[in-house]
DNA sequence: GTCAAGAAGATTGTTGACAATATTACAATA
DNA sequence: TATTGTAATATTGTCAACAATCTTCTTGAC
């Protein structure tokens, strides 16, 4: 049988979680081969397994100790979340999205995050939600000027995961969901200076705002340009990574 | 084996064929899983299957004589898809969306239709579409009329495969391809009358001139009003229909 | 040295059987 | 009669073996 992953006790937010973390009402007991999903997702958003790296059946069963079934199924729950492609007789691979693809999926998260917010800045019971999302962001402006943008990046991910629970809408909460797990490396490159953070602080405080006020508009505007905003310090880092990349390997 | 589908021949716009018209440039030679998938899809939307009813893998096993492998893996193809829900040890059951989950896929339809009909309009090489769009609306003007709705809901599918293949986002593809398989079925109940279908038309020329014109934030607001319209259409003839329908158990 | 053809090995796709769990039918009790 | 507990059945979950296909390595020709 599979031996646990070797993560934080149950409730800590650990890396990798993010399958369970923004699934819908997640089973208590999960199954098989959501089980080896999780863990095999864990290595991808960490790197352990490389984009592009192909992932073969039987090596995993054996590792795991189940037999290929269930490894199957579970490569099929990755390929919904976009982690891996599966191509005909040829398996799955770890994908390796192109900038281009990168910049497609946050242009969807855009538009989305736009609608959930918006959704709940015109819901009624908003109210409750509210202290909450002062705390967090609270939090949020405290942990944008340390030097590590971990903090920063775990608090961002657990707003984004109250709202998108907020919104009520169980189709939304899915697709985002996935999309969240395919972004999240992207989402810590963006942050990963002070000066981003700050950026991104103050975004989260005009939307707070604009939920107050119940303004749906100015809700959707806020989060849209949050999103655009995170995609293009992303895409910049990403291109100063390659371009240090590419001279290393010209030298 | 599988017997082939009793459809139309390949290249006619076969009802329930929205699986393979909507995904992502399908491979010439379908997997046998996908196979199957296509050919309950269509039991599904024709209702053939009805909202709720449970599918057992051994008996859709034995009807196609494959082995129930295959049929697992299509009941989770037609899962991503949103037409069946499949339960832990319960099996796969055909979804019944509540009214209040069909506005919430219509609301993400019209907000990443808007998405795609901006990129378009902010395309550079747009002008390759705009003639095929002119003339698929001008077909689109002429069967308004007719009293059979059929026609028309069948140009419009076109043209919204049309625009979300042209919108050159392999993922939003997807997305749209997914939502649009599980409300066609809504999207012929709103264009059920000539009236609807006239409102419709006008829509459609709207985005015409957006497009041709480049105008992106245009585009992109009829888009969403067309979806939203759309919506209302069909969910004020759910209503009708489910008066009806209690009415007639009342009595 | 490069390329092509073919054989050997590796990997995915499918199958049928068994195990674990859920559903149904039925009987006993309040 | 309604309800609860239990046995029988049905159904999903998992496994291991086989078939079909792809990949890689070797061999040979140019």
């Amino acid at each position: 049988m599979l031996v646990p992953a070797p993560t934080s006790p149950p409730g800590a937010t650990a890396p990798g979680d993010l399958l369970a973390q923004f699934s819908e009402s997640a089973p208590l007991t999960q199954s098989l081969p959501e089980q080896i999903a999780a863990r095999l997702s864990e290595r991808m958003v960490s790197g352990t397994y490389a984009p592009g790296q192909r992932i073969m059946e039987q090596a995993v069963a054996a590792e795991f100790e189940v037999s290929r079934g269930p490894v199957r199924e579970a490569l099929r729950l990755l390929e919904k979340e976009g982690l891996v492609i599966i191509l005909a007789r040829r398996g799955a691979q770890v994908t390796n999205p192109t900038i281009a693809e990168v910049n497609e999926i946050f242009d969807i998260r855009a538009m989305l995050n736009g609608l959930r917010d918006r959704m709940i800045a015109e819901s009624a019971q908003r109210e409750r939600l509210l202290p909450v999302l002062e705390q967090e962001i609270a939090k949020l402006a405290e942990s944008a000027t340390a030097p590590d943008g971990t903090q920063y990046v775990d608090t961002v991910l657990r707003l984004n995961q109250l709202l998108t629970q907020a919104a009520g809408n169980r189709r939304l909460q899915t697709i985002l969901g996935s999309l969240a797990v395919q972004t999240v490396r992207y989402t810590r490159l963006g942050l990963s200076t002070p000066e981003r953070r700050q950026q991104s602080v103050h975004h989260w405080q005009h939307l707070l705002r604009a939920l107050r006020n119940g303004d749906g508009d100015a809700a959707e505007r806020i989060a849209r340009q949050r999103v655009l905003d995170s995609r293009d310090a992303a895409i910049e880092q990403l291109l100063r990574q390659q371009a240090m990349a590419d001279a290393k390997s010209a030298a």
